[in-house]
DNA sequence: AGATTTGTTAACTAAAATGTTTAACAATTT
DNA sequence: AAATTGTTAAACATTTTAGTTAACAAATCT
């Protein structure tokens, strides 16, 4: 059984397009920038995708899945509750950090009118009893009682947002580059110990 | 003194953009549907703009000012630092609630490496003198020590992110339009109890 | 080897978007 | 009443982008 050659040049301008897309921030990429990217004639985009935005289409599915898989083996790892929420700051600020834009990648073709977008079905996702875990955390008072959603929506947050807004951290402060890296190193530390600590005024 | 009619024109067409750019999150308009919106001939946005390019960054740089201002005003006020706290994530969440994509269309436009992005000056910003106020109310121990920066970026994070990603938590997990506006009003209190928490194991 | 399916390219076409010009006309100002 | 300013529609040139075609090369298959 031998590698395929076949395929490489399709994956080429899907990789290239992914990297404009989510590290890049060009999220609207033309299919000439993508085949540029990808070093291949433009022509071949539409010989394997049929279209731009079937690309676009399969390309955001495929983004889809691969942070709802990162999430599921964060979110069912087998971990006590306190642990599991330490190394899901670890490793997403990781994978956010590869691929900065690819949250506001979805959000923006979601946001697309034009295209009916693709759904998909959700139900048996380890998010759902990860939940349960915070609620049982909750009620035996080690952290902060909320809404569990709540506590989610800081956990993505926290671990998100700078990193979506360093152009913006950078050139309104006057920040550089490195002062910004060792921040945001830092902040996997402070994110978890802001989740995990009991409140008390 | 009368109220001039003359600019009104150009101001439904800036308008009609920012709603476009900010509240539909459609980053990437055309001239014709920004005329549209502002119903208006889409000559007059060459008449008055000149050029696409150039009314983008006319509103790239409105923006930059309007959330700098707001921020100004939210961290020069005359309160207290946990009021003060307390009002920022208030009216900032109203602020971002309002226009959730207009952070995005700001790193968006920073990103485009085509458009050399008109800088500002940031001095005297009355951001640096609330950094010295947390580093104060850090020092006499009433909130948890860290780079004051990274307090902001809390601040910043828990109030913007989850309202920039609503399309994604609505799609996702199956959650109503009501669950997430009242998950979302459930936050202000949550967050401010959050930062102003002196943290305890 | 020779035929065929697959991959690649350049040239072309079609469509969409921007920008310009002009002519007419309305509204406002002088 | 004349002049200026704002607005529209229409036509058009330009540019950009997407998509198609036909010819050619490379790999694959009897």
């Amino acid at each position: 059984m031998i590698l395929k050659k076949t395929k490489c040049t399709e994956d080429h301008l899907k990789e290239a397009a992914k990297k404009l897309f989510f590290v890049d921030g060009n999220l609207h990429a033309t299919t000439q920038e993508i085949a540029d990217a990808a070093g291949v004639n433009r022509t071949l985009l539409n010989y394997y995708f049929r279209s731009r935005d079937e690309l676009f289409r399969q390309v955001f599915i495929e983004a889809r899945k691969t942070i709802s898989d990162k999430l599921d083996e964060l979110f069912g790892a087998d971990l006590p509750f306190k642990e599991k929420v330490a190394n899901f700051v670890d490793e997403f600020s990781e994978m956010v950090y590869q691929a900065p834009y690819s949250e506001i990648f979805l959000v923006s073709e979601i946001n697309d009118l034009n295209k009916p977008f693709p759904m998909s079905k959700n139900q048996d996702r380890k998010v759902y009893s990860f939940l349960e875990e915070i609620k049982l955390e909750m009620e035996r008072g080690t952290i902060v009682k909320m809404e569990p959603l709540n506590f989610l929506m800081n956990m993505f947050a926290l671990v998100s947002h700078p990193i979506l807004m360093k152009p913006l951290y950078i050139s309104m402060y006057e920040l550089g580059r490195e002062d910004f890296e060792s921040l945001i190193k830092s902040r996997k530390k402070i994110i978890t110990e802001l989740l995990l600590t009991q409140g008390c005024k």
